[in-house]
RNA sequence: GCACCUGUAGCUCAGCUGGAUAGAGCGCUGCCCUCCGAAGGCAGAGGCCAGAGGUUCGAAUCCUCUCAGGUGCACCA
């Protein structure tokens, strides 16, 4: 399915062949041989770096190499010519039946054409969002929602067996500003006047929670001392911020497999466990922290702490885990839960944060490092801010303000879909900037008009075929006689095409989605270019007036570049457009 | 002071676990609709890949240092 795997394949296969002959020394190590697209299409279909690679090890000269392995290539009906180039590449040109199996195999497979089995079945858990529970989403928030989202959706894709999760930070000190927040909400839905101290939520999100409380509990917290009802209301309230963030990730097309609460750790022991796994691999500590350098806190004093030994692990610093009073930092849950992640079997572990925890990302690594003896590895991603414009001018988002901008007020101005393909045209360790009005501009400025509306023509060409009586389903489609695709206009697309699979495994390596994005956008242009070329070349035009017959093989090619859109827009979570209005 | 991220065309950004003459969009110049949707396409101009060293057959990519911008830095999450 993957052509390019294909012919490395074939690559290989000549080199162990010339081992055997001796024109290679045994013992060399093919790992660095790849078979790529050249960067200038004039080189060919494909290029093969096996003898500059293997030159050095082998002792001998690239372009000699490069010779006789071009002669063995050539013995391959798929490869039209071999010839060596530059320093010693050797550029391949392929048979043009080898594009139209591409075309076929894309048909016959669907939208799984591109599935790679590469993950091997291996359990990733990629934790996402996992924003604080006490507010809705953000824009911030969405950014690594849909990331996440995405992530997860490549992997899948990518032959892993992924859990999405989202960890609920409802166990510190915040949920208990939560609590006293709703609590005024709550006095004022008995018409009491109250006023919203520094170190409260004053979002207007938090009256109808207050409202409910009121509805669920009567009268029975008035005039009480919070200790008598905080435990009560920050869980009610924690609850209440939940099904408002599910909401949101729903409006967002975000479904996760795990809720996972911060709160079930406590009590039950299991952070203990946790740190003690580490006390036995001497990693815990009682010390004294040095002052940070430069510029000191103004009441920094010396305290002695439980210390976490991360600097083991490849951390700057030994990183507290209990405070000088004897109860935990956030680190401890943190270190619980990652050890939890560890213990249901996860072979690889991926965090998705915002960049302002760019500095927690060493100490967690370092306790999953330790937690698992280095056999778990666990990657974080940040994403960057988010700076949003309106007509080109950025407007200020402000939480004390309360104008912080929501995904709720994302999505209901510009959908779902456009918001989650714009905010992955951008690599994640780049901020991005969101135009509110640019973001729906109908033109080719605009990735997801520009891919969505190649997919519509594609609709557009099947719909017209079928009115003029022409079958286009993909079974008749993929039973076409194909060899009528020669043009170099067509090859090109279908050679886009091939590309599909080598690039969703290159993206999964990497944990990076966006790559998804760039390629639709490069696809979605060659296809556009063949598109306007049967303005002046009618025999490129997708219907032919010759008929079913001559048609097919272009409609074919069509449906194929549709299909591999569709494939890539469900990675990114978008539905394809059938059609543009 | 330290850590992490970023620095590529006038602007916004890609760049494939090191490959050939560094790519796209916008903007600028000039073209293409009696022709499947021109909401598109073609062509041109535009570059010291922040800077300096190093590694090697080969560097925008890896290493070191410098500069600039962003983020974060004990007993908050």
């Amino acid at each position: 399915m993957n052509l390019f795997a294909d012919i490395r394949a074939l690559v290989l296969d000549a080199l162990s062949q010339m081992q055997s002959e001796g024109a290679l020394p045994e013992g060399l190590a093919f790992d660095n041989v790849a078979v790529e697209p050249p960067r200038d299409a004039a080189h060919g279909d494909m290029a093969t770096n096996a003898a500059m690679v293997l030159a050095k090890p082998a002792g001998l000269k690239p372009r000699d190499i490069a010779e006789v392995l071009a002669k063995k290539l050539t013995d391959d009906e798929r490869v039209n010519s071999a010839e060596v180039a530059g320093p010693g590449f050797l550029n391949l040109r392929l048979d043009a039946t080898a594009w139209q199996g591409i075309v076929q195999s894309i048909l016959s497979h669907g939208t799984l054409f591109g599935r790679s089995d590469m993950g091997q079945g291996k359990k990733v858990n990629v934790e996402y969002v996992s924003a604080n529970p006490t507010g809705p989403l953000h824009v911030g928030h969405t950014r690594g929602a849909v990331f996440g989202d995405a992530l997860a959706s490549l992997l899948a894709y990518a032959g892993y067996d992924v859990t999405r999760e989202y960890y609920i930070n409802d166990g510190g000190a915040q949920v208990d500003v939560l609590a006293r927040s709703v609590y005024l909400r709550y006095l004022e839905a008995f018409g009491q006047e109250v006023a919203f101290e520094d170190g409260t939520y004053p979002g207007d999100y938090l009256i109808p929670v207050g409202q409910a409380l009121k509805e669920k509990v009567g009268d029975a917290y008035l005039d009480l001392p919070e200790d008598a009802w905080l435990v009560e209301i920050r869980n009610f309230a924690s609850d209440a911020m939940m099904d408002l963030i599910r909401a949101d990730l729903k409006q967002l097309g975000v479904e996760m497999d795990v809720f996972y609460s911060e709160k079930s750790l406590y009590g039950t022991g299991r952070i203990e466990a946790a740190i003690d796994t580490l006390r036995t691999k001497g990693l815990i500590y009682q010390g004294v922290l040095e002052p940070p350098k430069g510029k000191k806190p103004e009441d920094w004093e010396p305290r002695e702490q439980t210390l976490f030994k991360s600097t083991e692990h490849g951390d700057d610093v030994d990183r507290p885990i209990m405070k000088s009073d004897g109860s935990w930092t956030y680190f401890a849950p943190d270190i619980a839960y990652h050890y939890d992640k560890v213990s249901r079997g996860f072979d690889e572990l991926i965090d998705v944060f915002g960049a302002d925890h760019g500095g927690y990302v060493k100490r967690m690594k370092a306790a999953v490092s330790a937690l698992s003896d280095g056999k778990v590895p666990l990657d974080v991603k940040l994403t960057q801010l988010v700076k949003l414009y309106k007509n080109g001018e950025p407007f200020k988002m402000s939480k004390r303000a309360g104008t912080f901008v929501t995904l709720r007020d994302v999505v209901d101005q510009v959908g779902s879909d456009v918001t989650r393909f714009v905010m992955l045209t951008r690599k994640n360790d780049a901020s991005l900037d969101f135009d509110f009005d640019k973001v729906l501009e109908q033109s080719r400025e605009n990735p997801v008009f520009y891919v969505q509306y190649a997919h519509a023509r594609v609709m557009s060409v099947l719909r017209r075929a079928a009115d003029e009586g022409i079958a286009v389903d993909d079974g008749v489609l993929m039973a076409a006689d194909l060899s009528g695709l020669s043009h170099d206009a067509e090859l090109n697309v279908a050679r886009k095409l091939s590309e599909w699979p080598r690039l969703v495994e290159i993206a999964a390596r990497t944990n990076e989605p966006h790559r998804v994005a760039f390629y639709l956008y490069e696809l979605a242009g060659d296809f556009h270019a063949l598109w306007n070329r049967g303005n002046d070349v009618p025999e490129l035009r997708f219907i032919q007036d010759a008929g079913a017959e001559a048609s097919q093989p272009k409609i074919a090619l069509a449906r194929a570049v549709s299909v591999v859109i569709s494939a890539g827009l469900g990675i990114l979570g978008v539905e394809p457009a059938q059609e543009m209005r």
